[in-house]
DNA sequence: GTGAAAGCGCTAACAG
DNA sequence: CTGTTAGCGCTTTCAC
């Protein structure tokens, strides 16, 4: 049934035109005439032709093999949401693009997990790799990587001068402060801020901007507590214990991320808290989490598929050969009002 | 820096060997005594050599890569937990084997889907490909991919009688079944099931299970009310509310998945509905979302990382020649109990 | 047991 | 503008 498949010869063959002719026609290459481009194209359409995309490989036209590295506990699986959204938009992009896109699951606390980056991205000619946090910011990876002459972007790097990658993400420190801010408008005093990781920079810069947000409205640092966590929805739980046994405890609850707050979300149910009457929360990255927990989550929108899509052209672009700078490419976001944040009880109306 | 990689030919040279020798040293070839394969071992430890995906490929050692087809509806991003667990347990286990897994998210309503399946597998030149509901059993698709040499394995196909490739999952009647003697256990009489797309069949035989428990209960059909959705969070709320609409209504909803039970609840908190006090819901799957929401759902365990690592084991064994008659290889599930699922109200308690 | 030779299908110089 | 000539790094016959 299934005779060999037809070979960049026979289309050569079957249009009249030599092999090289063929293979520029099929790489866009210059120094074709129409009719015979024309002439190339109907053959391959006759043939149901395809390149070998291994062949090509070999023969020098590059794996166009790319990575997308994510950090995952493996069975905690946290974040699924926000992996799966970045790999959606990167896997669409790439398949436009002709690139194939394998993923890496790695987890973020393995001591070892660099050196097993590394070793997979380069075993399997990985051309370019897109990161995302905390890989982001880890500079002995980026400089393994490229060691091995693997191009790479990444996702939300932290970056506060030295830009050492590509990267595509929003502006972190304006999510913070804008987040903070709905949350002052609504007349919360004292907030708690549930952060991630300390190594994940971006959700660091986003706790620079509630903070600028809080000295904006001419509060004290004291009103605002912090504490850490990994991001996962328990440790948004444990967090939210702790910040709720405070007196006085915190009016409203900002989150690094969707998961952490739908973590607040159930210890407030636990403990019979109204929210947001009692406890307004509020997330951060707008997955599809924040619609499903009840009530729905305040948030901010981060473009993730597009973030992902972004990622593949930017890498694309420097195996293309693109020089210059590393830069960052800031995408937009937006506070998502939904059901979790509301006016604060106790305290009389905001300024503004 | 980045000197070029070593070839089997530099192992050859540095072990004293021809480059066949390593070669079947490589690929666990026989006819290779001790001593040597030693020697050659060392060798490529000493250079740190891996062999070329691409090169291996194109000579023909097959291009050791494989699909993973998923269904979704791109933009809705529906059940990304469970595509992401199956995915999880499926890289892992290429990795352990040496295979490239490369996803691929097909809007399941799409006419196109089929033919972009087999476009995308076939012009990657995959070996094998990983079937997810509701492709596990499209006959066109299956035929399709085969007849172009591809490998197959799928994940919960229908299949009462008719096995055309084989697959791996739960037993849905069965659990099916076990979740409603769960909730007719805890005396409910009006049961709404949530079910899914009608040509989902693991989900159609999972409704068959609940009507097995309601017979053995002695409960004429007329207890169980049905209406089918799509497994979003969308329409688990939307199929929610007509159930609640009805009288008498339902005290307790059994949902075809987690999210479809997450939308569930959401209808019953927006219409002030105590869960599970005037209403119960379970889910199925128990992906994270079960413990993300509030109350934490009772559900049905299926091991989704341990049936997608099951899945590659399966097309890589046929990959490596296996004959013999398709087969399901069921794996077992279990009946989470938290807390969205509790005792009827207003029935006496049941028959044991 | 082991090695030499012949490609797999393609791109990349290099000539015309 | 187009065709010819070499390989890319590996697996496979097929001899030895």
């Amino acid at each position: 049934m299934s005779t060999r498949k037809p070979t960049i010869d026979d289309v050569a063959r079957l249009s009249g035109v030599g092999r090289t002719t063929v293979s520029r026609v099929l790489n866009d290459g210059p120094n074709v005439r129409e009719p015979v481009r024309r002439k190339v194209l109907a053959a391959v359409a006759a043939l149901d032709y395809r390149v070998n995309p291994q062949a090509r490989s070999l023969a020098g036209g590059g794996s166009r093999v790319l990575a997308l590295v994510l950090a995952s506990d493996l069975d905690a699986e946290p974040n699924s949401f926000y992996a799966s959204a970045l790999e959606l938009g990167a896997v669409r992009e790439c398949l436009q693009s002709g690139y194939q896109l394998i993923t890496r699951h790695v987890p973020q606390d393995d001591p070892a997990a660099i050196r097993q980056i590394v070793e997979t991205v380069s075993s399997q000619r990985c051309q370019g790799a897109i990161l995302t946090p905390p890989f982001s910011d880890n500079a002995e990876l980026i400089e393994g990587l490229r060691a091995r002459g693997v191009h790479l972007a990444a996702i939300s790097p932290g970056g506060d001068g030295l830009r050492i990658v590509d990267g595509v993400g929003i502006d972190d420190e304006a999510g913070g402060h804008d987040i903070a801010r709905h949350l002052l408008n609504l007349g919360h005093r004292r907030i708690g801020y549930l952060g991630g990781i300390a190594g994940h920079l971006s959700a660091e810069r986003r706790l620079e901007g509630v903070r600028r947000a809080m000295r904006e409205t001419g509060l004290s640092g004291e009103t605002l507590v912090v504490e850490r966590g990994d991001f996962t929805f328990r440790s948004g739980g444990l967090i939210t214990s702790r910040m709720l046994d405070r007196s006085p405890r915190p009016t409203a609850l900002i989150c690094a991320n969707d998961d952490m707050a739908a973590g607040a979300l159930s210890v407030a149910h636990a403990r019979g808290l109204q929210v947001p009457a009692d406890l307004s929360i509020a997330g951060f990255d707008d997955t599809p989490v924040s619609a499903i927990v009840w009530p729905p989550l305040t948030t901010v929108h981060q473009p993730l598929k597009a973030m992902g899509g972004e990622a593949v052209r930017l890498v694309s672009s420097r195996i293309g050969g693109a020089q210059g700078e590393c830069f960052f490419r800031t995408l937009p976001h937006t506070v998502v009002v939904r059901e979790s944040a509301g006016q604060a009880q106790e305290t009389t109306t905001s300024t503004t």
